[in-house]
DNA sequence: CTTCCACAGGAACCAGCGGACC
DNA sequence: GGTCCGCTGGTTCCTGTGGAAG
């Protein structure tokens, strides 16, 4: 078994014959790169905005809006440690604090990071919200700056929790006189204006930046650029370049998709010994990633949803499309069988939602008139995906044989 | 025009947990 | 040690609704 000999080999030929990289950090989405091509005119803009806390003034707020993998991030992230140095230099009182909300989850822990970031320490639960705030108000007034506060993904937490985060926030400043709050949000879904109170978004966007998608000429760009950091030269093909911009343009412009796809290639390429990155690895890349997108989100989720994914592939076997009723059938038929008892419709109804935004389902509200109201839900990824992440899993493989008996029997409900 | 299906999805609530405060 | 708190993951109850059928 350890047998120590088949490590050294497997390491040697790592080491010896990985030609491909010169530097594979660089290839990260999270990577931030001294030069981000195609967003000049935001850098500029968003610098602008910014400048004022350099002359000790407070700056406005500012909303930014933009897809996934649109630079959002990076821009901001680009422009404040620029600023920062810059403070530095003029002696100027700023600091900044970024949270992404998607990761920090909730009000609570939005306040709780926040204070962190000026040195206080706040227990990760146990106290109120209100609490958590004052503390944040009280210890900011002391540190006597203008704290820019970065809340990236916003739209996750307002989806969620509501507006009140905002609210608080964007009003913080009356309570203040030493200090001073600058926000800036960072949202990818467009429409979030439409959740937000009027009075709230009228004080965050003092002023708005849109990110536009890249296309596909761009995308190249970036890649090449980024690809000349991260690669040796000549050891990246013409034609995998290409098709790593044109997968991620098609894919709404995500420069965060472009730099996987062509990362993963690369190390698809590796393992194969090769010396060059194809079109083929990028390919296989692509298999790859979405493989390994299922393989974590299943990792993550309870047996409830996976039962409800496997019964989204049983029928699957029948018609494309699935409704939540039918689905409902078929889980409560899986439950029985694995011996846990079933949650309620409703519930199931999140679930699928859940698996929605994971991108392993696809669902979508229809009206069939006399027939009632309901989601038509397919997959969203390959049956054979489904089959080989549950073929791994000794408990759940025999439900992916198993064969429902309401399937048979609902031949009744087309159309 | 009305009816009525088969749900969607919001609101309120609950239990269990880990933890702070006094 | 009692009280308060937030979070998770559920339940129950409820009102709302697009559009084909009648």
């Amino acid at each position: 078994m350890g047998n120590p000999n088949i490590l050294d080999d497997v390491f040697e030929k790592f080491v010896n014959e990985a030609k491909l990289f010169k530097d594979r950090e660089v290839l990260r989405h999270d990577y931030l790169p001294d030069k981000l091509p195609h967003r000049e005119e935001q850098i500029r803009l968003l610098g602008q905005s910014v400048a004022p806390v350099l002359k000790g003034s407070r700056c406005s707020n500012i909303f930014i809006y933009g897809k996934t993998g649109t630079g959002k991030t990076a821009v901001t992230k680009f422009v404040l440690s620029h600023l920062e140095s810059k403070a530095k230099e003029y002696g100027a009182p700023v600091k900044f604090c970024y949270v992404n909300c998607r990761m920090t989850g909730s009000e609570y822990r939005v306040f709780a990071s926040l204070s962190q970031s000026l040195g206080l320490s706040i227990p990760f639960t146990g106290l109120s919200v209100g609490e958590v705030f004052d503390r944040f108000r009280v210890g900011l007034e002391n540190t006597r700056t203008i704290f820019i506060i970065i809340l990236d993904e916003i739209d996750a937490l307002i989806k969620e929790r509501g507006d009140s985060i905002l609210y608080e926030l964007t009003r913080i400043n009356e309570a203040l006189q030493k200090s001073k709050v600058a926000l800036i949000g960072i949202s990818n879904d467009l429409r979030l204006k439409e959740f937000l109170d009027p009075r709230v978004l009228s004080s965050l966007s003092e002023e708005e930046l849109v990110f536009r998608p890249y296309d596909a000429a761009e995308l190249r760009n970036i890649l090449l650029e980024r690809s000349r950091l991260g690669f040796f030269e000549g050891t990246l093909s013409e034609s995998a370049l290409s098709i790593c911009s044109a997968l991620a343009a098609a894919e709404h412009g995500d420069a965060r998709r472009a730099l996987d796809l062509l990362r993963v290639a690369g190390e698809v390429a590796e393992r194969h010994g090769e010396a060059k990155v194809t079109e083929d690895h990028v390919r296989e890349a692509e298999k790859h990633i979405e493989h390994n997108k299922v393989v974590d989100a299943l990792k993550n989720s309870t047996l409830h949803s996976k039962l409800v994914l496997l019964s989204v592939y049983h029928l699957s076997k029948a018609s494309s499309n699935a409704t939540t009723g039918e689905i409902y059938d078929i889980y409560s038929e899986l439950c029985g069988e694995t011996g846990s008892s079933l949650l309620t419709q409703r519930r199931l109804g999140t679930l699928i939602n859940e698996l929605d935004a994971l991108g392993l389902l696809n669902s979508k509200v229809v009206s069939m008139g006399r027939y009632g109201r309901t989601k038509k839900i397919r997959l969203e990824i390959s049956r054979s995906m489904v089959k080989e992440v549950f073929s791994a899993d000794d408990r759940l493989e025999k439900l992916i044989k198993y064969e429902p008996k309401l399937l048979s029997k609902n031949l009744r409900t087309s159309h």
